[in-house]
Parts: C-alpha cells; sequence; structure tokens
DNA sequence: GTCTATAAACGGATAGAC
DNA sequence: GTCTATCCGTTTATAGAC
C-alpha cells in the first residue's frame, strides 16, 4: 500500500490524473505531466507509447475494479428481487463511479474519466467495446428487466441520459457553484450517489411522451 | 436571407461553428478555421481579437435568440398557471435550446455551445453571468415555484442535472449509436425535446432521498 | 530504463505593407 | 479590411548515448 507511487510508470499515471481532470486531456501537455511527475520527457513514450496509450493505460487502471464492484452489486439486485429493483440496478451502476471520489486520487480519476467521456468520445467508446463489453451487456439487460413496459429503444435512450448525468455530474463542480452563487457545493460520495439514483430512476419511470 | 455568408466574420464563424463542434475547441486551431473559411489568418484577430473572442461572439450570435424565444415561452407558462406546469418550465427551458438543430447550422451551434461547457467552463460560465444573468434569474424562480415542496438547495442540484443532461444530449450522439449497435440514432428535435421534458420533469419530481 | 538533444510540425498572436 | 511574413513559444515524437 504505498502512499508515494516509486515506479516511474505509476508517478505519470498519478500526475497524468490529476491534470487531465483538472485542465481537460486536449489542454493538458506531456511535458506538463512529466514535469509534475519529475520524469524525463521521453519516458511517457517509453512506458505508454503515445497520448492515447496513456489515457487508454490510466483508463484501464481503475475502471477495471470500479467495473468489478458494479457487476458485484448488479449480481446482488438480481439475486435478491425477480426482476431486479430499478434503484438497485442504478445503484450498481452510478455507485461504483461515484465511490471512487472517496479517494483523492479516485476523484481525480472520475473526473478524468468524464473528461474522456466528452473530450474523446471515440477513443472512449472503443476502450469501452474492447475491454469493458461484459459490464455493458449486463447492465442492459438489467435496465430492461428492472423497466418492464418500455420499448428497447427508450431504455437505450434512458440509459443514455444515465450515462450522460453521471459523467456530468462527476465533472462539472462549477456550473452548480455558480449558479447558486456560491451556496451548493459538491457534496460527499453519498450524497451525490442518492441525488442521481433518485433523479435518474424517477427519470426512467417517466411516461411514454404522447 | 443569405445561403452563402458573404462577410469575412460571417464566412468566420460559420467554419468555427463547424469546427468547434465536430473536433472539439481545444483539438481546433484557429489555422483550420481560416483554411476552411478561405480567409487570412489575421482576420480572426482582426475581427474577433482571440481565440476567445472567437467563442463569445460564436455564442451571443445565437443563443440571444433562443433564450429570448426561451422566456417567450417561460412567459406563456406563467400566464397559464400559477403556480406554472413543471412540464411547462421545462420545455422552454430545453425546447428552444433542441430546436437549434432544425437547421444544420444551429445543429452546429448546439454542440458547439456543449463543447463549451465542457471544455471550457469557466468561460462558460462567465459569459452567462455577464450577458444572460435575466434568463438564469428568471428559470431559477420559474423552476422554484413549479416544484414546491423542494428546498431551495434541491432545487439548485436538479437544474444543475437539467443543465447537464441537456448538454449531454445536445454533444454526444456517437454514444448512443455506439451503445445501441448502431440501431438508435439521433432522432428529430421535437422527439428529443419530448424525451428530456419527460425524463427531467419525471427526475424533478423525484422523492427526497431518505 | 533513463537521459540529452533535437527533429519537425503546429500553436496563438502581431507588425507593417498594401 | 486584407495580406505576407514572422515572432516565439509549445507540441508530440524520436534517435542515440549512457
Amino acid at each position: 500500500m504505498n502512499q508515494v507511487a516509486t515506479t516511474t510508470a505509476e508517478r505519470i499515471l498519478d500526475a497524468a490524473e490529476h491534470l487531465f481532470a483538472e485542465n481537460g486531456i486536449g489542454n493538458t501537455s506531456l511535458r506538463q505531466i512529466t514535469a509534475a511527475a519529475s520524469v524525463n520527457l521521453a519516458a511517457i513514450h517509453y512506458h505508454f507509447r503515445s497520448k492515447d496509450g496513456l489515457i487508454e493505460a490510466l483508463l484501464l487502471r481503475r475502471l477495471a475494479e470500479a467495473n468489478r464492484v458494479r457487476l458485484e452489486q448488479l449480481d446482488a439486485a438480481e439475486s435478491a428481487a425477480h426482476p431486479p429493483a430499478l434503484e438497485k440496478v442504478m445503484h450498481a451502476f452510478v455507485g461504483p463511479v461515484v465511490d471512487l471520489g472517496k479517494s483523492p486520487r479516485g476523484t481525480h480519476f472520475a473526473r478524468m474519466m468524464a473528461r474522456v467521456h466528452t473530450e474523446r468520445e471515440g477513443l472512449m467508446v472503443e476502450i469501452l467495446q474492447r475491454h469493458f463489453p461484459e459490464m455493458v451487456r449486463r447492465f442492459k439487460q438489467a435496465f430492461r428487466r428492472a423497466a418492464p413496459g418500455l420499448p428497447p429503444e427508450e431504455i437505450l435512450w434512458r440509459i443514455h441520459f444515465s450515462v450522460g448525468l453521471l459523467m456530468w455530474s462527476l465533472q462539472s463542480s462549477r456550473h452548480l457553484e455558480a449558479f447558486s452563487d456560491g451556496r451548493v457545493r459538491q457534496s460527499n460520495p453519498a450524497a451525490l450517489t442518492r441525488r442521481l439514483v433518485s433523479f435518474l430512476s424517477a427519470g426512467f419511470r417517466a411516461p411514454l411522451e404522447s
């Protein structure tokens, strides 16, 4: 359990995670990263081949574990009731990702992932399809069962909305602060998960528009 | 009614709108813009002073009108019922922005605006506060009245969620397509507005989490 | 594995002629 | 208003010594 990263590769990953989260992907240069990590510029290319390779390594480093927890909680939801409760499925979907924010580094990761989702849409889709098709498949199925009566296309729209709101809420704290004149701040992960599950489950159950 | 932009400034704005929407702000250079617009590089600085100045001009060009329609529809909702119906307020909030997508150029604008929201958070907040404080104030008040019983802080959270989902749905068509194996595509503006109003209104009415 | 040095291109911005 | 030419810093990436 290292508090301080030891290897060069890890120092690069930590620095990149932080800077990507803070300033976005496109606005962060490899030089900024190597400076923050106190390593040589060439080390990034040696260890990760390219900037995209670095992004992929960052995603795999923590998303694999978060997705494992997601599926574990989904298993529990599906064992508890048939069909599984929508709130439980939604909680399994958003909770483990929001919970990354319990550790400072996890916060950086979550915000970085949201950046990749919006700034590098194509790359994100590619990585999900390559490394986590099982997670995608299982949740599609679970949402379909938990919200019977909705046409398949509608289910996909609402999952799409749920992913989007999750990413937005991970990334954009400044909007809420500015919008509330500084009165409302990013709350803790548990509170955010509750808000998201409540809002999204209700949205998922919305009547079909006439 | 010009189909082809005549002035240099307009050609720059059109080209920038398209490229920013397609590739993001950070990944689009001024040189790409001037090449697409067939104008000289220096023209951007002459007409708009800087890249940020160009972004601001782009936002003002179409958002002023969209916000005027928003407030018009909000007026109608507030005249029709006291308190105004939540669905009507939500429709006034998202509809005019989604409707921009009825014209090809408006589609580019909407996607570009979403890019600014996520890539240049600070700039977007600043522009909203400087140019459209009335719109922000009026909708905060309207949502508060349309959703009585919710604590003020909760209202702000749910408006924040609504803005986020609106931006996500304007920007990320590729996620939905990939997620549905190409079966579901971006539908027309009217259908998207209906989906958003339905989903967001239901989320807004969600019970307070225990 | 890590370093220096450098390639080769690109970024925003500006001066000054026309 | 529009152009050329250019400043000057930054970018990703690589070659090659250690």
